[in-house]
DNA sequence: CGGAAACCCTAGGAATTCTCTCGGATTAAC
DNA sequence: GTTAATCCGAGAGAATTCCTAGGGTTTCCG
């Protein structure tokens, strides 16, 4: 029940390109290593599966940087978390096949895919905009709700 | 994005107590360690947070073994899974309080605490008699509508 | 062309965590 | 007092995570 640093550091990542990219849509690693106070050739790892899921896109030779391959509203943070962790299932229960002859089993699988889509659920609810606070034309409407705003003590 | 089996384990170990344990309410680890193939050295060890959370009651010496401190309907998946897996944060900001002058990280730290309350609202809906298949008598009535019964092709 | 600045790739190493084992201590039934 | 159970602390081995390092490749700019 943790999420890896490795998908914090995706999800700052982002969010910076979003926000500071803006303008000329770009932004060199070393700015963002810079900004966000993080080693540079740890960043360069962080980028790589983002690059790979297709979520970035990259100039490269000098002046180069990232792109967002995608509108920060049409990219959520499920797209993002799941890159920088792996395609690894959320739970796996033993095979999840095999072994399901116990009693237990099928509704503990039930219980953990549930869990898995709940937490879909989420973080597919909140996309790169939100979360860069890019003023976006609002074309659906339920693109802040799950940030429960208002609700929590912490705005 | 991950449960450790440790947090598995635990909840198999519940569930298999709520379920065997029901008619004299007590049983032997040794007997779990053969029903559902684990060690019983570590189920020893799996135990103990579910000691110290208060989830279960132990008898000590010969013919002892563990049982339920709550009803299963009382006891619930999350109830479970935290004191498995430890206190600790689902996911920490980086303090979470100091280095929040950066334009991106409040936002971010909405997003993980609404994550985790998913999480909780999520494993929190679900008790060890739904897990269990024990037939309580239906008092409040959202007992197991989080299972998502008939919506996956899982059943 | 040649240097500089960026992206890109592979390899690992220190630290941590996870999974599981081991040997025993304590308690209580018989 | 034997036996069967809960308890307790200390790890070992393996895996994973976090991060560093050194270079290779591409492109800009003079």
């Amino acid at each position: 029940m943790l999420i890896s640093s490795k998908g914090r550091y995706a999800l700052r990542l982002m969010i910076h390109i979003a926000a500071f990219g803006e303008s000329g849509g770009k932004i060199s690693l070393r700015e963002v290593a810079e900004r966000e106070s993080i080693s540079l050739k740890y960043l360069e790892q962080v980028v790589r599966p983002l690059m790979q899921e297709g979520l970035l896109r990259s100039v490269r030779g000098k002046g180069g940087g990232y792109v967002l391959a995608r509108p920060a509203s049409e990219i959520t943070a499920g797209d993002i978390l799941r890159a920088a962790e792996g395609q690894r299932p959320t739970v796996a229960c033993e095979g999840l096949e095999g072994s399901c002859g116990r009693v237990d089993l099928c509704s503990t699988v039930r219980f953990w895919t549930g869990l898995e889509r709940a937490i879909d659920s989420y973080v597919d609810g909140v996309t790169l905009a939100d979360l860069a606070h890019i003023p976006e034309i609002d074309l659906i409407g339920d693109g802040g709700e799950a940030l429960g705003e208002g609700k929590g003590p912490i705005g």
